[in-house]
RNA sequence: GGGCGAGUACCCAAGUGGACAAAGGGGGCAGACUGUAAAUCUGCUGGCGUACGCCUUCACAGGUUCGAAUCCUGUCUCGCCCA
Protein backbone atom coordinates (compact mmCIF):
# COMPACT_ATOMS: atom_id res chain seq x y z
CA UNK A 1 0.00 0.00 0.00
CA UNK A 2 1.26 3.91 -0.21
CA UNK A 3 2.29 5.43 2.35
CA UNK A 4 0.04 8.05 1.79
CA UNK A 5 -3.07 5.20 1.48
CA UNK A 6 -1.90 4.07 4.32
CA UNK A 7 -1.88 6.86 6.02
CA UNK A 8 -5.61 8.07 4.58
CA UNK A 9 -6.84 4.16 5.92
CA UNK A 10 -5.61 4.88 9.25
CA UNK A 11 -7.28 8.45 9.41
CA UNK A 12 -3.66 9.75 10.10
CA UNK A 13 -3.49 11.99 6.99
CA UNK A 14 -4.28 15.99 7.20
CA UNK A 15 -2.98 17.70 4.61
CA UNK A 16 -0.17 17.13 2.37
CA UNK A 17 1.32 19.68 0.12
CA UNK A 18 2.58 18.97 -3.48
CA UNK A 19 -0.16 16.68 -4.35
CA UNK A 20 0.49 13.97 -7.34
CA UNK A 21 3.77 15.31 -7.22
CA UNK A 22 4.08 14.21 -4.02
CA UNK A 23 2.33 10.87 -4.58
CA UNK A 24 5.10 10.00 -7.78
CA UNK A 25 7.54 11.08 -5.67
CA UNK A 26 7.02 8.63 -2.88
CA UNK A 27 6.86 6.02 -5.24
CA UNK A 28 10.87 5.80 -5.23
CA UNK A 29 12.57 4.39 -2.41
CA UNK A 30 14.94 6.23 0.07
CA UNK A 31 13.57 9.29 0.52
CA UNK A 32 14.53 11.62 3.34
CA UNK A 33 12.03 13.27 5.58
CA UNK A 34 11.98 15.07 9.46
CA UNK A 35 10.10 15.99 12.01
CA UNK A 36 10.42 18.03 14.68
CA UNK A 37 10.82 17.27 18.34
CA UNK A 38 10.42 20.12 21.04
CA UNK A 39 13.06 19.59 23.85
CA UNK A 40 10.69 21.12 26.57
CA UNK A 41 10.44 18.05 28.87
CA UNK A 42 13.29 15.09 29.68
CA UNK A 43 10.42 12.49 28.93
CA UNK A 44 7.90 11.78 26.57
CA UNK A 45 4.08 10.97 26.79
CA UNK A 46 1.36 9.36 25.18
CA UNK A 47 1.31 12.82 23.88
CA UNK A 48 4.07 12.85 22.07
CA UNK A 49 4.21 9.45 20.24
CA UNK A 50 2.08 10.37 17.05
CA UNK A 51 4.57 12.13 15.57
CA UNK A 52 7.17 9.01 16.28
CA UNK A 53 5.02 7.24 14.61
CA UNK A 54 4.51 8.92 11.64
CA UNK A 55 8.00 8.93 11.18
CA UNK A 56 8.03 5.17 11.76
CA UNK A 57 5.41 4.83 8.92
CA UNK A 58 7.26 6.78 6.78
CA UNK A 59 10.51 4.34 6.99
CA UNK A 60 8.47 1.22 7.06
CA UNK A 61 7.61 2.32 3.17
CA UNK A 62 11.09 2.33 2.73
CA UNK A 63 12.50 5.88 3.41
CA UNK A 64 14.52 7.12 5.59
CA UNK A 65 13.29 9.61 9.09
CA UNK A 66 15.17 12.33 10.57
CA UNK A 67 14.42 13.05 14.21
CA UNK A 68 15.10 16.66 14.70
CA UNK A 69 15.84 17.92 18.21
CA UNK A 70 15.25 21.57 18.33
CA UNK A 71 17.95 22.42 20.76
CA UNK A 72 18.22 25.40 18.88
CA UNK A 73 14.46 26.07 18.09
CA UNK A 74 13.99 25.08 21.79
CA UNK A 75 15.94 28.37 23.11
CA UNK A 76 13.49 30.46 21.71
CA UNK A 77 9.55 28.43 21.51
CA UNK A 78 7.22 28.00 19.03
CA UNK A 79 4.02 30.50 19.59
CA UNK A 80 1.94 28.19 17.81
CA UNK A 81 -1.77 27.90 20.19
CA UNK A 82 0.72 29.27 22.86
CA UNK A 83 -1.58 32.42 24.41
CA UNK A 84 1.68 33.82 26.78
CA UNK A 85 5.32 34.05 26.07
CA UNK A 86 7.46 31.17 26.36
CA UNK A 87 10.22 31.42 28.72
CA UNK A 88 13.13 30.44 27.59
CA UNK A 89 15.09 26.62 28.96
CA UNK A 90 18.94 27.34 29.94
CA UNK A 91 21.10 25.50 27.00
CA UNK A 92 21.76 22.83 29.65
CA UNK A 93 18.37 22.09 30.05
CA UNK A 94 17.62 21.41 26.72
CA UNK A 95 20.72 19.10 26.47
CA UNK A 96 19.10 17.16 29.60
CA UNK A 97 16.17 16.80 27.94
CA UNK A 98 16.90 15.73 24.43
CA UNK A 99 18.98 13.12 26.52
CA UNK A 100 15.61 11.89 28.21
CA UNK A 101 13.83 11.72 24.90
CA UNK A 102 16.22 10.03 22.71
CA UNK A 103 15.19 6.36 24.92
CA UNK A 104 11.61 6.86 23.59
CA UNK A 105 12.73 6.97 19.95
CA UNK A 106 14.84 4.38 20.04
CA UNK A 107 11.70 1.97 20.68
CA UNK A 108 9.56 2.62 17.64
CA UNK A 109 12.28 4.31 14.73
CA UNK A 110 14.78 1.45 13.91
CA UNK A 111 18.43 3.16 13.84
CA UNK A 112 20.53 0.58 11.88
CA UNK A 113 19.92 -0.51 8.22
CA UNK A 114 19.40 0.75 5.29
CA UNK A 115 16.66 3.15 5.96
CA UNK A 116 18.22 3.77 9.49
CA UNK A 117 16.79 6.90 11.36
CA UNK A 118 18.97 8.88 12.32
CA UNK A 119 18.98 12.29 14.93
CA UNK A 120 20.29 15.91 14.53
CA UNK A 121 19.78 18.43 16.41
CA UNK A 122 19.54 21.95 14.94
CA UNK A 123 21.31 23.59 17.62
CA UNK A 124 24.23 22.51 15.36
CA UNK A 125 23.56 24.69 12.52
CA UNK A 126 21.33 27.25 13.69
CA UNK A 127 23.81 28.52 16.85
CA UNK A 128 26.77 28.70 14.07
CA UNK A 129 24.59 31.84 12.36
CA UNK A 130 25.38 34.60 12.66
CA UNK A 131 22.47 37.53 12.99
CA UNK A 132 23.50 39.66 10.00
CA UNK A 133 24.27 37.03 7.75
CA UNK A 134 20.69 35.24 8.58
CA UNK A 135 19.25 38.62 7.82
CA UNK A 136 20.58 38.97 4.89
CA UNK A 137 20.68 35.41 3.37
CA UNK A 138 17.34 34.22 4.84
CA UNK A 139 15.23 37.22 6.66
CA UNK A 140 14.68 39.04 3.03
CA UNK A 141 13.16 36.04 1.20
CA UNK A 142 10.31 36.19 4.18
CA UNK A 143 7.71 39.25 3.66
CA UNK A 144 6.61 40.75 7.04
CA UNK A 145 2.62 40.64 5.54
CA UNK A 146 2.72 37.47 4.95
CA UNK A 147 4.38 36.66 8.20
CA UNK A 148 1.63 38.53 10.55
CA UNK A 149 -1.12 36.98 8.57
CA UNK A 150 -0.04 33.17 10.18
CA UNK A 151 -2.57 32.27 13.04
CA UNK A 152 0.03 31.69 15.38
CA UNK A 153 1.37 35.45 14.86
CA UNK A 154 -1.69 37.11 14.51
CA UNK A 155 -3.52 35.87 17.39
CA UNK A 156 -1.02 37.29 19.45
CA UNK A 157 -0.87 40.65 17.49
CA UNK A 158 -4.39 40.71 17.98
CA UNK A 159 -4.10 40.07 21.27
CA UNK A 160 -3.35 43.83 23.39
CA UNK A 161 -2.23 42.02 26.73
CA UNK A 162 -0.01 39.30 25.22
CA UNK A 163 1.88 40.32 22.66
CA UNK A 164 4.65 38.71 20.74
CA UNK A 165 8.17 39.22 21.14
CA UNK A 166 10.96 39.61 18.16
CA UNK A 167 12.05 36.23 19.64
CA UNK A 168 9.20 34.14 19.02
CA UNK A 169 7.96 36.10 15.86
CA UNK A 170 11.49 35.01 14.80
CA UNK A 171 10.73 30.91 15.38
CA UNK A 172 8.63 30.89 11.84
CA UNK A 173 11.98 31.67 10.14
CA UNK A 174 14.10 29.05 11.96
CA UNK A 175 12.12 26.46 11.46
CA UNK A 176 12.19 27.27 7.83
CA UNK A 177 15.42 27.44 7.63
CA UNK A 178 15.56 24.02 9.29
CA UNK A 179 14.34 22.62 6.37
CA UNK A 180 15.99 24.31 4.31
CA UNK A 181 19.16 23.02 6.01
CA UNK A 182 18.39 19.25 6.16
CA UNK A 183 17.25 19.74 2.36
CA UNK A 184 20.90 21.24 1.29
CA UNK A 185 23.13 18.81 3.50
CA UNK A 186 20.56 15.73 3.60
CA UNK A 187 18.06 15.77 0.40
CA UNK A 188 15.61 16.02 2.94
CA UNK A 189 12.09 16.94 1.11
CA UNK A 190 9.31 16.21 3.53
CA UNK A 191 9.31 17.31 6.69
CA UNK A 192 6.64 15.79 8.72
CA UNK A 193 4.51 17.20 11.67
CA UNK A 194 0.76 17.83 13.74
CA UNK A 195 -1.77 20.14 11.62
CA UNK A 196 -0.79 22.81 13.70
CA UNK A 197 2.62 23.20 11.78
CA UNK A 198 0.87 23.35 8.61
CA UNK A 199 1.81 27.26 8.05
CA UNK A 200 5.60 26.81 9.22
CA UNK A 201 6.06 23.86 6.77
CA UNK A 202 4.98 25.81 4.04
CA UNK A 203 7.21 28.57 4.98
CA UNK A 204 10.28 26.02 4.41
CA UNK A 205 8.99 24.85 1.21
CA UNK A 206 8.81 28.57 -0.15
CA UNK A 207 12.32 29.02 1.40
CA UNK A 208 13.76 25.62 -0.60
CA UNK A 209 11.61 27.08 -3.28
CA UNK A 210 13.62 30.34 -3.40
CA UNK A 211 16.99 28.67 -2.70
CA UNK A 212 16.33 26.42 -5.54
CA UNK A 213 15.75 28.99 -8.60
CA UNK A 214 18.58 27.93 -10.60
CA UNK A 215 18.13 24.32 -10.14
CA UNK A 216 16.98 21.71 -12.17
CA UNK A 217 13.67 22.21 -13.16
CA UNK A 218 12.54 18.70 -12.39
CA UNK A 219 14.52 18.36 -9.44
CA UNK A 220 11.73 17.97 -6.34
CA UNK A 221 11.70 20.68 -4.08
CA UNK A 222 9.62 19.56 -0.76
CA UNK A 223 6.28 18.87 0.73
CA UNK A 224 4.75 18.67 3.83
CA UNK A 225 2.60 15.77 5.46
CA UNK A 226 0.69 16.62 8.85
CA UNK A 227 -1.07 14.75 10.92
CA UNK A 228 -4.24 15.85 12.54
CA UNK A 229 -4.80 16.42 16.25
CA UNK A 230 -6.07 12.60 17.75
CA UNK A 231 -8.36 13.19 20.42
CA UNK A 232 -10.52 10.88 22.01
CA UNK A 233 -14.18 10.57 21.55
CA UNK A 234 -15.34 12.84 24.31
CA UNK A 235 -12.88 15.48 23.15
CA UNK A 236 -9.74 14.84 25.88
CA UNK A 237 -6.43 15.03 24.94
CA UNK A 238 -5.69 11.27 24.71
CA UNK A 239 -3.01 9.70 27.73
CA UNK A 240 -4.25 12.40 29.81
CA UNK A 241 -5.73 11.44 32.91
CA UNK A 242 -6.32 13.05 36.46
CA UNK A 243 -3.41 11.40 37.59
CA UNK A 244 -1.62 12.96 35.31
CA UNK A 245 0.20 11.94 31.97
CA UNK A 246 0.86 8.27 30.73
CA UNK A 247 4.49 8.06 29.74
CA UNK A 248 6.23 6.52 27.66
CA UNK A 249 9.34 5.17 30.07
CA UNK A 250 9.01 2.86 33.02
CA UNK A 251 10.00 4.75 35.25
CA UNK A 252 7.65 7.05 34.85
CA UNK A 253 4.37 4.85 34.38
CA UNK A 254 4.67 1.10 34.87
CA UNK A 255 4.31 -1.43 32.35
CA UNK A 256 1.24 -2.44 33.76
CA UNK A 257 0.09 0.85 34.50
CA UNK A 258 0.39 1.56 30.96
CA UNK A 259 -1.19 -2.07 29.73
CA UNK A 260 -4.66 -0.42 31.94
CA UNK A 261 -4.78 2.56 29.85
CA UNK A 262 -5.25 1.00 26.49
CA UNK A 263 -6.93 -1.59 27.75
CA UNK A 264 -9.81 0.70 29.72
CA UNK A 265 -10.75 2.86 26.44
CA UNK A 266 -14.07 3.14 25.52
CA UNK A 267 -15.29 0.92 22.57
CA UNK A 268 -15.77 3.70 20.99
CA UNK A 269 -12.02 4.84 20.60
CA UNK A 270 -10.79 1.44 20.29
CA UNK A 271 -10.92 0.58 16.93
CA UNK A 272 -9.81 4.30 16.10
CA UNK A 273 -6.97 3.43 18.64
CA UNK A 274 -5.58 0.71 16.83
CA UNK A 275 -5.30 2.44 13.31
CA UNK A 276 -4.05 5.27 14.96
CA UNK A 277 -1.17 4.31 17.72
CA UNK A 278 -0.81 0.45 16.56
CA UNK A 279 0.84 -0.69 13.34
CA UNK A 280 -1.61 -4.10 13.26
CA UNK A 281 -2.38 -4.16 9.36
CA UNK A 282 -6.42 -3.52 7.67
CA UNK A 283 -6.85 -6.36 7.82
CA UNK A 284 -5.83 -7.29 11.75
CA UNK A 285 -7.41 -4.58 12.56
CA UNK A 286 -10.85 -5.53 10.86
CA UNK A 287 -10.82 -9.07 11.73
CA UNK A 288 -10.33 -7.67 15.03
CA UNK A 289 -13.25 -5.13 14.86
CA UNK A 290 -15.53 -8.29 13.97
CA UNK A 291 -14.56 -10.18 16.72
CA UNK A 292 -15.43 -7.13 19.01
CA UNK A 293 -18.71 -6.61 17.35
CA UNK A 294 -19.58 -9.90 17.69
CA UNK A 295 -18.44 -10.00 21.13
CA UNK A 296 -18.77 -6.76 22.61
CA UNK A 297 -17.76 -7.90 26.60
CA UNK A 298 -14.96 -9.48 25.56
CA UNK A 299 -13.29 -6.28 24.61
CA UNK A 300 -10.99 -7.65 22.08
CA UNK A 301 -10.00 -4.48 20.67
CA UNK A 302 -9.25 -3.17 24.26
CA UNK A 303 -6.64 -6.26 24.17
CA UNK A 304 -5.36 -5.82 21.33
CA UNK A 305 -4.67 -2.47 21.63
CA UNK A 306 -3.34 -3.12 25.06
CA UNK A 307 -0.89 -5.83 23.96
CA UNK A 308 0.41 -3.69 21.04
CA UNK A 309 1.30 -0.76 22.79
CA UNK A 310 2.64 -2.81 25.51
CA UNK A 311 4.91 -4.54 22.88
CA UNK A 312 6.29 -1.33 21.65
CA UNK A 313 7.26 0.69 24.58
CA UNK A 314 7.94 -2.84 27.18
CA UNK A 315 8.67 -5.49 24.95
CA UNK A 316 6.64 -8.58 25.01
CA UNK A 317 7.67 -10.47 27.75
CA UNK A 318 6.08 -6.75 29.87
CA UNK A 319 2.70 -8.13 27.55
CA UNK A 320 2.92 -11.69 29.09
CA UNK A 321 2.99 -10.46 32.49
CA UNK A 322 0.72 -7.57 32.65
CA UNK A 323 -2.35 -10.33 31.01
CA UNK A 324 -1.42 -12.36 34.19
CA UNK A 325 -1.46 -9.85 35.93
CA UNK A 326 -4.88 -8.54 35.15
CA UNK A 327 -6.10 -11.60 35.31
CA UNK A 328 -5.17 -12.40 38.59
CA UNK A 329 -6.21 -9.08 39.75
CA UNK A 330 -10.10 -8.71 38.19
CA UNK A 331 -10.85 -12.35 37.21
CA UNK A 332 -8.96 -14.98 39.31
CA UNK A 333 -8.84 -16.51 42.50
CA UNK A 334 -5.67 -14.29 44.36
CA UNK A 335 -5.78 -16.45 46.90
CA UNK A 336 -5.02 -19.96 44.75
CA UNK A 337 -1.97 -18.15 43.62
CA UNK A 338 1.35 -19.95 43.95
CA UNK A 339 4.13 -17.46 46.12
CA UNK A 340 6.29 -16.87 42.43
CA UNK A 341 3.37 -15.80 40.36
CA UNK A 342 1.77 -13.84 43.55
CA UNK A 343 4.94 -11.96 43.41
CA UNK A 344 5.10 -11.29 39.87
CA UNK A 345 1.66 -9.99 39.59
CA UNK A 346 2.12 -7.83 42.53
CA UNK A 347 5.19 -6.17 41.74
CA UNK A 348 3.03 -3.76 40.05
CA UNK A 349 1.24 -2.55 43.12
CA UNK A 350 2.06 -0.53 45.58
CA UNK A 351 3.20 -2.53 48.39
CA UNK A 352 4.32 -1.81 52.66
CA UNK A 353 6.06 -3.91 55.15
CA UNK A 354 4.77 -4.85 58.84
CA UNK A 355 5.63 -6.67 61.93
CA UNK A 356 3.84 -9.68 62.06
CA UNK A 357 3.54 -10.09 65.67
CA UNK A 358 1.01 -7.39 65.36
CA UNK A 359 -1.20 -9.94 63.45
CA UNK A 360 -4.59 -10.41 65.54
CA UNK A 361 -4.04 -7.15 67.39
CA UNK A 362 -5.83 -3.75 67.65
CA UNK A 363 -3.16 -2.95 65.63
CA UNK A 364 -4.13 -4.99 62.40
CA UNK A 365 -8.22 -4.15 62.52
CA UNK A 366 -8.85 -2.18 59.30
CA UNK A 367 -9.25 0.57 60.14
CA UNK A 368 -5.85 1.47 61.59
CA UNK A 369 -4.22 -0.07 59.05
CA UNK A 370 -5.62 1.50 55.83
CA UNK A 371 -4.73 4.61 56.52
CA UNK A 372 -1.06 3.22 56.36
CA UNK A 373 -1.41 2.22 53.28
CA UNK A 374 -2.08 3.96 49.77
CA UNK A 375 -5.62 3.69 49.75
CA UNK A 376 -6.94 5.73 51.99
CA UNK A 377 -5.45 9.13 53.93
CA UNK A 378 -7.66 8.29 57.70
CA UNK A 379 -9.49 6.41 60.04
CA UNK A 380 -12.65 8.47 58.92
CA UNK A 381 -12.26 7.35 55.30
CA UNK A 382 -11.82 4.46 56.08
CA UNK A 383 -14.96 3.49 57.82
CA UNK A 384 -16.62 5.21 55.10
CA UNK A 385 -15.00 2.76 52.41
CA UNK A 386 -15.82 -0.25 55.10
CA UNK A 387 -18.85 0.60 55.14
CA UNK A 388 -19.79 0.98 51.82
CA UNK A 389 -18.73 -2.71 51.09
CA UNK A 390 -15.43 -1.13 48.61
CA UNK A 391 -12.59 -3.01 50.62
CA UNK A 392 -11.80 -6.63 50.00
CA UNK A 393 -8.89 -8.76 51.99
CA UNK A 394 -7.28 -11.44 49.51
CA UNK A 395 -9.72 -11.16 46.92
CA UNK A 396 -13.17 -11.25 49.95
CA UNK A 397 -15.21 -8.56 50.02
CA UNK A 398 -15.73 -6.97 53.31
CA UNK A 399 -19.31 -5.95 54.06
CA UNK A 400 -20.76 -3.73 56.57
CA UNK A 401 -19.96 -3.51 60.27
CA UNK A 402 -18.12 -6.32 60.61
CA UNK A 403 -15.60 -5.09 57.94
CA UNK A 404 -15.07 -2.19 60.22
CA UNK A 405 -14.27 -4.53 63.31
CA UNK A 406 -12.36 -6.69 60.74
CA UNK A 407 -8.82 -7.91 62.23
CA UNK A 408 -6.43 -8.86 60.59
CA UNK A 409 -5.07 -12.44 61.15
CA UNK A 410 -2.18 -15.01 60.90
CA UNK A 411 -5.04 -16.78 58.72
CA UNK A 412 -5.15 -14.46 56.58
CA UNK A 413 -1.65 -14.62 55.34
CA UNK A 414 -1.31 -15.73 51.86
CA UNK A 415 2.12 -17.85 51.73
CA UNK A 416 3.01 -16.88 54.86
CA UNK A 417 4.04 -13.28 54.05
CA UNK A 418 1.34 -11.38 51.77
CA UNK A 419 -2.07 -9.93 52.62
CA UNK A 420 -3.57 -8.01 49.42
CA UNK A 421 -6.05 -5.27 50.32
CA UNK A 422 -8.05 -4.25 47.56
CA UNK A 423 -10.56 -0.97 47.62
CA UNK A 424 -12.89 -0.11 44.74
CA UNK A 425 -11.88 -2.23 41.62
CA UNK A 426 -8.71 -0.86 40.72
CA UNK A 427 -6.80 0.10 43.78
CA UNK A 428 -4.32 -2.67 45.22
CA UNK A 429 -2.38 -2.52 48.15
CA UNK A 430 -0.23 -5.97 48.78
CA UNK A 431 1.19 -5.79 53.04
CA UNK A 432 4.13 -8.11 53.52
CA UNK A 433 4.48 -9.61 56.79
CA UNK A 434 7.76 -9.99 58.19
C1' G B 1 -4.79 58.18 35.14
C1' G B 2 -10.74 58.16 35.34
C1' G B 3 -15.40 55.00 35.55
C1' C B 4 -17.77 50.37 36.32
C1' G B 5 -17.78 45.27 37.76
C1' A B 6 -15.78 40.79 39.74
C1' G B 7 -12.68 37.58 43.12
C1' U B 8 -16.68 31.58 47.14
C1' A B 9 -14.25 24.74 47.87
C1' C B 10 -10.88 20.57 42.42
C1' C B 11 -13.78 23.59 38.35
C1' C B 12 -18.32 26.47 37.13
C1' A B 13 -21.69 28.87 40.13
C1' A B 14 -25.60 30.44 44.16
C1' G B 15 -25.54 32.91 48.69
C1' U B 16 -25.35 39.74 50.46
C1' G B 17 -25.66 39.87 59.03
C1' G B 18 -27.39 34.31 62.52
C1' A B 19 -30.72 28.17 60.61
C1' C B 20 -23.51 28.32 56.40
C1' A B 21 -18.67 23.67 56.04
C1' A B 22 -21.74 27.20 52.56
C1' A B 23 -27.57 25.63 47.25
C1' G B 24 -27.03 23.67 42.26
C1' G B 25 -24.08 21.62 38.33
C1' G B 26 -19.57 19.40 36.61
C1' G B 27 -15.60 16.46 38.00
C1' G B 28 -13.69 12.83 41.49
C1' C B 29 -14.30 8.49 44.85
C1' A B 30 -17.37 4.37 46.26
C1' G B 31 -21.83 0.99 45.71
C1' A B 32 -25.66 -1.61 42.36
C1' C B 33 -25.99 -3.22 37.22
C1' U B 34 -22.05 -4.84 33.68
C1' G B 35 -17.54 -6.20 30.03
C1' U B 36 -11.77 -3.66 34.53
C1' A B 37 -16.81 -0.36 29.10
C1' A B 38 -20.80 3.16 28.17
C1' A B 39 -25.52 4.61 29.99
C1' U B 40 -28.45 4.58 34.41
C1' C B 41 -29.59 4.60 39.69
C1' U B 42 -27.61 5.36 44.97
C1' G B 43 -24.12 7.34 48.62
C1' C B 44 -19.80 10.38 49.81
C1' U B 45 -17.06 14.70 48.30
C1' G B 46 -12.68 20.93 53.48
C1' G B 47 -9.79 18.16 57.43
C1' C B 48 -9.82 15.17 61.84
C1' G B 49 -12.59 12.12 65.24
C1' U B 50 -16.51 5.30 65.78
C1' A B 51 -21.79 9.45 67.80
C1' C B 52 -22.85 14.45 70.39
C1' G B 53 -18.04 17.23 68.43
C1' C B 54 -13.44 19.80 67.21
C1' C B 55 -10.32 22.48 63.70
C1' U B 56 -9.49 25.29 58.92
C1' U B 57 -11.97 27.79 54.74
C1' C B 58 -15.70 32.37 50.85
C1' A B 59 -8.73 37.12 47.24
C1' C B 60 -5.42 39.50 51.44
C1' A B 61 -4.96 42.57 55.94
C1' G B 62 -7.52 45.11 59.51
C1' G B 63 -12.29 46.91 61.69
C1' U B 64 -17.77 47.06 63.24
C1' U B 65 -20.91 43.27 65.77
C1' C B 66 -22.94 38.83 70.86
C1' G B 67 -22.35 36.87 65.77
C1' A B 68 -19.49 38.23 59.11
C1' A B 69 -18.82 34.74 52.90
C1' U B 70 -22.39 38.74 53.76
C1' C B 71 -21.38 45.53 56.62
C1' C B 72 -16.93 49.26 56.83
C1' U B 73 -11.55 50.65 55.65
C1' G B 74 -7.18 49.63 53.16
C1' U B 75 -4.34 46.30 49.80
C1' C B 76 -3.74 42.97 45.74
C1' U B 77 -5.49 40.47 41.29
C1' C B 78 -8.69 39.98 37.06
C1' G B 79 -12.43 41.76 33.38
C1' C B 80 -14.97 45.70 30.68
C1' C B 81 -15.34 50.95 29.35
C1' C B 82 -12.99 56.04 28.92
C1' A B 83 -8.06 58.84 28.63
Amino acid sequence: MHLLDELQWRGLLHQTTGGDELRTHLETGGRVAYCGFDPTKDALTIGNYMPIKMLRHWQLAGHKPIVLMGGGTGLIGDPSGKDAERQLLSKEQVAKNIEGQLRCFSKVLDFEGENAAIIVNNADWLCELGFLDVLRDVGKYFSVNEMIKKDSVKDRLNNREQGISYTEFSYMILQAYDFLHLRRTMNCTIQIAGSDQYGNIVSGIDLIRRDMLDADKDQFRGAGITNPLVTASDGSKIGKTEKGAIWLTEDRTSPYSFHQYWLNVPDEDAVKFLKWFTFLDQSTIEAIEEEHASAPHQRASQHALADAMTEIFHGSENVTKCNEAAKALFGGDIASLDAQMLGEVFAEVPAGEFSKTSLGTEATSLVELLPQTDLCNSKREAREFLKNGSVSVNGEKLHGDEAVDRMLTSEDLLHGTTILLRRGKKSWYASNWV
